[in-house]
DNA sequence: TCATACTATCGTAATATTGCGATATAATAG
DNA sequence: CTATTATATCGCAATATTACGATAGTATGA
């Protein structure tokens, strides 16, 4: 086992696991919130930032590539990353849809 | 490896990121909004519901009681689950606040 | 008390994630 | 062309997650 059956989740229920999973994780959340900070875009200094090795910078970036949560472009020998403000806006209706779904005051139990 | 080095990112990174993980897993995502759908308390059917074995669902459910985000309270034989706004509230805010802090129309890379 | 029904936990197998050193790849500078 | 710099990928080890059967625990009803 230790495999996920997905086939038996809806579309949107594996779609927004995915979501989820992509910022599940406090690299992700830092290197997130590095490109947001730094509104210009920022390449590898994030190994300098984060103690992290740069093998596992270029990991974790590619999570959020893959996600689609940022994306980055050749600039010279580096590479600079930025938040896709599509995906990101897309994220946000996402997760807004599921918090609203609920807003009971009080626990029934 | 294979362990997450908690100790260089803020509490608010990973506390972020935990919250994420708990929702990061479509069952999860499932049981909530079942949750959600059903505002009654809803027990062990979430086994029929889903198509997971019992201590699978057991499992999740024991996740997200860690994560804060659901109750249960003995209800004769059976356990009634259900979302606990308190927590749910803190969510929705952490998560807001996440996706608050961009807000860039178009990329700039 | 004893059987029944429901849930939790244990143990285990399969797979995924995390982290990093080593190495490959790509672009620039000299 | 060669050296340098920056990033990506490979391969591995350690750990975490997912799923489930088996079993233990707990409350109800006969």
């Amino acid at each position: 086992m230790g495999l996920t059956k997905s086939e038996i989740f809806t579309e949107k229920q594996n779609k927004l696991a995915q979501m989820m999973k992509a910022l599940a994780h406090p690299a992700r959340i830092a290197i997130i919130q590095h490109l947001v900070k730094t509104q210009a875009c920022i390449c590898g200094d994030l190994v300098e930032e984060l103690g992290l090795a740069q093998a596992t910078i270029s990991q974790h970036l590619k999570e959020l590539k893959n996600a689609g949560l940022i994306q980055g472009t050749i600039d010279g020998t580096s590479v600079c990353y930025c938040i896709s403000p599509k995906a990101w806006n897309q994220y946000k209706v996402a997760f807004d849809a599921f918090f609203v779904s609920f807003d009971n005051k009080d626990s029934c139990c």
